[in-house]
DNA sequence: GTGAAAGCGCTAACAT
DNA sequence: ATGTTAGCGCTTTCAC
């Protein structure tokens, strides 16, 4: 009776043998390296599948790649990410590259915490979605791996950015109400303290676009702003202190569908009917947004795209790391639904 | 003019110069193992924080461990999912372990792929949650590392599982039902064709229970299953397909929330009122189901007691490969809301 | 309690 | 085109 070999795992060492060639050759046709003849290409490949090979990517990372991509993004419940994630798998599925995530990161801690555990880790790419870092960090993050950072306005010499123009989508919204009829058109903004990131979030740049709308429709006077968060709770809250207005707003903008959501909930508390009594549009497009029962009109990212561009210029940067930066800007489209309708009055 | 050095990544051996001692006692520093003095981890300590050492996990991984855990899941749409993840990493939060996830994986070919990325990369553990492999399948990755199997059903001695207990779960709703009043409670069913597999899947057991539950109640003559699928839209071909019975029944139980969205949304098209004219349940109670405007009655699975017991029997197997393996059942509490209520006739 | 040295699986530089 | 060899950063014997 033999002990149970604890079965070691196959070695390129093995593979080598079993084909009778060097590890170097097994090691160049592994990376569809220069230097290998056909017929040695297919010796190797036979004996890889023979003995079930695969290479162990720590190993490789130690002088080369890990054929990983770490993707960080802040909340897993956001229903708008995994459209980009599909957009990044998709360009990436017949990559030799795998994609793993980092668990949901809410502060700038735990965004350390994660992206750190990403480079220890020996990813050779990073792609961050709307990081909330501030810009020197994700900085020095790029300057260690290859990075794209998805969701920050700006422009960076050392990471290239994907983003959607958040101007030209409040933009949509606003024209969309003042199109219908609306005047007294409300923003439910996220409220954002640090002085060096705020040009850069895609919330700023929503109150902004939703400002310079106002402005260029000559409802600069209706211009009503209340600062709360991209929360459910934060759009119960604002809706809740909209509800308090002298003259109440008939239409509201809520910078994200997860903050309608909330508007939504306070309004029917109050006993308001949407779209009869007041309208309401959101951002994203989500799910939630195109179910049937809500019908929520919102301002759609195309996330498939971002996604998709940003693994594709980090695939660009990893093969050549000196390039000059890029930067992309994608456009929003409108999907009005049932919450938006020409005010009552 | 020194060009920019493309500066090294500070290893064991700088920390071990830095504090004077060897690279083996700052390992031991790291692993907290045993042999080193206080006045030896001190120093180490102290070089490490000043020269802002991190260990590369990949070089760990090659003789020991990699601090890394892998979790599979199936569909980061499904807002289930979350709830168990938040489980997982508040357990793993302050352990020297960090978690990464795969992609979602649809298929059986998807799930091979990232458990195969996952192992590749010398991850100490993986948490397999709800995955559709054959049971052969997951007790060879088992096999091959520590692994939890999160919602599914029967005992296998290589791996450890983590359940809800789904039986239960359907008598919540039905008895929930049935003391409202309802006779004619139909279930919308996830069609499962593996015949090996049936027996284990949460959809499965929920049908069953169901199905026990009815007869228990005396209801075993209204017993009416419709066999779609768990997504938006076999709840609205499953809820399509219920409205064409003669005898229509008056409340019904779908197998998931994201069942329960579809079942309303083909409701409301068809001018139903719910619960007026018929009651609906779900199961997960994801935070669709607690929105305000929906408030779905359903199935409460304590995801986050899900993940944190499954993070802590992988921790336990990590610890100790050879231990008896483990089956946790965890049981689920009723949600009710307002889409259930008395039949109106 | 401490350190020297071997080696994990792979790639890259250098022969041939 | 192919093979030999050094070494990536770390842990693990095994001496002392």
């Amino acid at each position: 009776m033999e002990p149970p070999a604890p079965q070691r795992r196959v070695t390129i060492v093995d593979v080598a043998r079993h084909a009778q060639v060097s590890t170097t050759a097994v090691s160049k046709v592994l990376r569809n390296a220069y230097g290998a003849s056909p017929e040695m290409r297919a010796k190797v490949r036979r004996a890889i599948d023979e003995l079930g090979y695969r290479p162990h990517a720590g190993a490789r990372g130690l002088r080369g790649q890990t054929y990983t991509i770490g993707v960080m993004l802040p909340d897993i419940r956001n229903p708008f990410f995994p459209e980009i994630l599909d957009g990044i798998t998709g360009r990436l599925a017949d990559t030799d590259y795998q994609v793993f995530l980092g668990p949901g990161c809410n502060g700038e801690k735990e965004e350390a915490r994660v992206t750190e555990a990403m480079i220890d880790r020996g990813m050779d790419g990073l792609i961050l979605i709307a990081p909330i870092s501030p810009r020197a960090h994700l900085e020095r993050i790029a300057s260690a791996v290859p990075t794209v950072v998805v969701g920050r306005h700006g422009h960076s010499s050392v990471y290239d950015a994907v983003t959607d123009d958040d101007v030209a989508g409040a933009f949509l919204v606003v024209r969309h109400l003042a199109d219908l009829g609306h005047r007294r058109i409300a923003h439910i903004e996220h409220h954002e303290t640090d002085p060096t990131r705020i040009a850069e979030m895609p919330n700023a740049q929503r109150a902004d676009g939703y400002r310079q709308a106002m402005r260029s429709l000559g409802l600069a006077d209706e211009i009503d702003i209340v600062s709360t968060s991209y929360t459910q709770q934060g759009g119960y809250e604002g809706a809740k202190e909209l509800l308090t207005r002298p003259r109440r707003p008939t239409a509201v903008f809520a910078g994200a569908d997860i903050v309608a959501m909330g508007v939504l909930e306070a309004f029917t508390e109050a006993g308001l009917s949407v779209p009869d009594d007041i309208s309401v549009a959101g951002y994203d497009n989500t799910t939630f947004a195109a179910f049937g029962p809500i019908s929520l009109t919102s301002v759609d990212q195309a996330g498939h795209e971002i996604g998709s561009n940003a693994a594709r210029i980090l695939l660009d940067r990893i093969a050549d790391r000196q390039k000059k930066s890029v930067q992309v800007k994608l456009s929003p489209t409108l999907a009005p639904r049932r919450t938006t309708a020409p005010p009552s009055a």
